[in-house]
DNA sequence: TCTATTGTTCGATAACAATCGAACTAAATG
DNA sequence: CATTTAGTTCGATTGTTATCGAACAATAGA
């Protein structure tokens, strides 16, 4: 079985963090497990191909934002609300909230 | 004289804001305009040729995270701390206050 | 008017990223 | 064991970006 790298909470880089959300797929993404929670892969509707898809999740788990967790053959993927607001206080859900109030409301 | 283009305060898009941001250099500018308050492109310390200076505040104007202001031969850059408060509330200052505790003392 | 000063723009380069389809892997299930 | 399901990885393509130096433009000052 696969071992999937997560950095630690502390080693959480903001660049990182920034530019993975600065993308409108993987905000989208981010944005849907914030409110639905954990779910796996094929569950997104997002209108890419899979290898795509692929590509935004491990982005957002190298990044530090998501844990991939492996069940089967279903990769469950969950937000690191927690270490991210130990690192970042505040950081992701003021950005969630601004996501909500603009970019979901209009595009994608 | 140049005009230069400022988005409107309601035009400033979530995805940009982050994605200028996420890099290391246009992020140290801003936190020095952050800390220092307005100044002119020169005074900058960073290790960097001025022409990608220009770039980077470039980028930054385009965003709608700094105002810059031409007063002879010298572009004065500003945060607009306002309209990004109305339009995304507490974005700017939680960022500033991550770089605060991490990326600003580690690096650059 | 000549010369600094300040910054932009242009052209080139090198690196990176988003995307796809095809091939692959691994687990569950018939 | 064969098949389906769920994702990853690879190779290719296309587009974007960070960077530089050189040339340019505009203003201020001698």
């Amino acid at each position: 079985m696969k071992i999937l790298y997560h950095p630690a909470a502390e080693e959480i880089q903001l660049g990182s963090v920034l530019y993975a959300l600065s993308d409108p797929t993987r905000l989208c993404l981010v944005h849907t497990i914030a409110k639905q929670g954990e779910q796996s892969c094929s569950t997104f509707e997002v209108p890419i191909a899979k290898s795509t898809l692929s590509h935004h999740i491990r982005t957002l788990r190298e990044a530090g934002i998501v844990r991939v967790r492996i069940q089967g053959t279903q990769h469950f993927v969950s937000l690191r609300t927690e270490d991210l607001e130990v690192r970042f206080p505040n950081l992701l859900s003021t950005i969630l909230q601004a996501a909500q109030n603009h970019t979901m409301t209009e595009e994608l």
